[in-house]
DNA sequence: ATAATAAATTTTGAATTCATAATTGAGTCA
DNA sequence: TGACTCAATTATGAATTCAAAATTTATTAT
């Protein structure tokens, strides 16, 4: 046994959640493809864990909606669909105006700073055409005005659904159009941030949300004409 | 062993989430008092089950904000401070506007008359000052227009935020001044669900939540008081 | 060759077991 | 009495075991 490496290994305080927290990113970068059955027996083996912690985690996954249990059947990578984006997004929105409301209250000058220095670097990324780069620090900033709401129920919430919205990987799929837009919209919502507007700063970041509801929802039908095409 | 009665026991699919399902309420009934242990070896016995499933289901209880569970220490039933009540409203606020707005568009109008039924029953516990009757049917009046939503995602959200909330027992508090406007809050909420006005029934839900918010934080500070008194 | 059945294998769900950590309680000493 | 130690007990976390269900493979009949 344990043929696995040792940076693999997990050994510290809640091995369900440590689990839960490995597997996760298993299931958002979609290296566990979406509709596919979770190697339960795999994994265990590549965690070095047995079977009663990892089942723990699937518990706890399948509750935050990324896995999906079926009876005697076993665990089930969820798959993102119309009718998913369609549902989790109108939650994410107001989510996503609350947390824009309740930072403008919260944050201090320090953490504006530091959401400027993400949003330029944004900047530099878009005008260096590294969508990748654009995206991670995308998520930073979101991130960031979240933690500066100060309420961790609406991060959890918030993040959850997030998460599961994650797994589309529709950036490539953005168009020229969306990516200006979506950095236009991100220039007002560093000046409303920064001009502490809790009022705007909530309606453009919903605006934003729902723009890429759509964005998600074309890289969606684009997935499926394709699919139908080559499959 | 097996001193249950037979109608406590549990046998059907997928064991873990039955006793999810009865635990619950325990938690939210109060019966399992705040901030006390679980007792994880006493439930086993009561739902004749072994400790593996009702480990599994103590996890999902806590991804759900309902116990803590302290490395090896166990669980423990979560209390209702000040502090949550002040996170998870805000929350529950803007979800329970978005269940107003889409309900306007997917309800039909079989829904509204039982909403209205519904409401016309609390109207009459109101009339009877039967607090108990007006609580349970308001639930049922709140939950009625989630399924309305039509979004299942935004239901199991925001009932799982009410859920962490109803066990502020803070009805036997609720000043006759602050029932009577609820009341009013309520007569709103009906009409604008009849007339279909999504905008103006998302903005009653939320002051009715926020108002609901205060009467709660009334009720925990009349709690603190009261221990500080007597204990 | 194909479909249907039956046997073998694997996977799943849940009880049990076992090592370790935490708690309790008895005994000791100031 | 009260604080402190250390043994006994209990509870917890996680691996293992075991029965049942599902899946796969082999076999038979058409």
């Amino acid at each position: 046994m344990l043929g696995s490496p040792e940076s693999a290994m997990i050994e510290r305080r809640s091995l369900h959640l440590e689990i839960v927290e490995r597997v996760r990113p298993l299931i958002v970068e979609s290296e566990l493809v979406p509709g596919s059955k979770v190697p339960e027996k795999a994994l265990c083996e590549q965690f070095n864990v047995s079977r009663t912690p990892m089942r723990e985690a699937l518990k706890v996954l399948a509750a935050e909606g990324l896995v999906r249990l079926e009876p005697n059947r076993g665990a089930w990578v969820t798959s993102v669909t119309v009718d998913e984006v369609n549902e989790v997004f109108p939650v994410l929105t107001v989510l996503e105006a609350l947390s824009g409301e309740l930072a403008c209250a919260h944050i201090t000058d320090g953490e504006i700073r530091a959401v400027r220095k993400l949003h330029d670097r944004m900047m530099k990324s878009y005008a260096d055409r590294d969508l990748a780069l654009y995206f991670k620090i995308n998520q930073q900033i979101h991130h960031a005005i979240l933690l500066a709401a100060r309420n961790d129920t609406l991060t959890k919430s918030s993040e959850a659904l997030s998460a599961r919205m994650q797994r589309a990987r529709y950036a490539a799929n953005m168009s020229e159009d969306r990516w200006a837009e979506a950095v236009r919209e991100h220039e007002q919502i560093i000046a409303h941030l920064e001009a502490r507007d809790a009022k705007r700063l909530g309606t453009v970041l919903a605006d934003h949300m729902r723009n890429k509801q759509a964005s998600v929802l074309r890289w969606l039908h684009a997935d499926e004409a394709e699919d139908s095409a080559t499959g």
